[in-house]
DNA sequence: CACAATTAAGTTGTGTGCAATTGAATGGTG
DNA sequence: CACCATTCAATTGCACACAACTTAATTGTG
């Protein structure tokens, strides 16, 4: 069974269709179920993450998050604005920006805690079901990730004089 | 193995970041990939999509990917502008807008057909691998698509007088 | 035929996501 | 110490994604 190109373009239809329309639809759910928390779906991982960390630098919140300050920054004014977290410059390094949990923020915590069992059984997937998958995706995005590293065909690695 | 509310919200974390994050980084791989065609990653589900039916209204491009004309409104005009498509009104219902692919959108195809096999290279995944996590991805998807129209609890029947 | 309900696109407003740029602060190096 | 490269946030610009609303056309019913 050999798949001329002609093939390729409709097998690739489905790949990337399913990853977008489940990533979609994962967002749609989550969004009916944060609704009553008054966040988003990017508003509830930074608070998972602020959740363990309590405080952490914007630098380190986008580690965990793989976001850039173009994405954080206005997350984390509304976030602010929503009386969750505050920002302040640290103070040893002032480039830096520390976020922390506000008691507001804190308390949230206990209201949030229904959400992964609504989720859990919104995929229908028991727990080893959710675990293969998890890996699969973590599998995929390692692999992404290296292949995005090593594609750029435009960006030589511009040594070579200049 | 019980698993306290406490440690849910850590695992919780896992499935929706590694959602997150293989969807984002799919997405990174086709933004390299793409650039070469100038086209964005939805403008490429559109034009396979375009590829396969030639011309379609604009309600059937939505139900093919689950997208609303708030998004393919303008998605499209992107699309018209760069010469690939054209819009117009149908005529036997004036409320419908057909697009159809010029001549120059029939041609972008012939330089697709080397991307569905750069980003199956992309993945690590073998032709099975991808079966197999497209599968899930489906499975999930549907699930999660009718646990949406299920959930909200703040939209009841609402019949029953008024 | 008249009129309400429905349907299709488009528009508006909000919230990401990311590339590219800016500006301030820090850390070497000579 | 002076200066340049690096680092961190923030900002800007562009492109989705989706809810809510608007407008125009069509359909169904009396």
């Amino acid at each position: 069974m050999n798949t001329p190109d002609d093939d390729w373009l409709r097998l690739d239809q489905q790949i990337c269709f399913s990853l977008h329309a489940a990533s979609r639809a994962f967002n749609g759910v989550y969004r009916v179920i944060l609704k009553d928390l008054g966040l988003t779906y990017p508003q509830y991982l930074v608070m998972l993450v602020l959740w363990e960390h309590d405080e952490l630098p914007v630098k380190k919140l986008g580690e965990h998050l793989r976001l850039d300050s173009g994405t954080l920054s206005p997350l984390l004014k509304r976030l602010e604005a929503a009386g969750l977290v505050v920002r302040e410059r640290s103070a040893r390094d002032e480039r830096s920006v520390v976020v922390r949990l506000t008691s507001e923020g804190v308390a949230l915590r206990a209201r949030a805690l229904q959400v992964p069992r609504r989720i859990a059984t919104s995929t229908g997937f028991d727990a080893d079901g959710i675990r293969a998958l998890r890996a699969s995706l973590d599998e995929l995005t390692t692999a992404l990730d290296a292949a995005a590293l090593a594609q750029p065909p435009a960006a030589p690695p511009a040594d070579e004089r200049s």
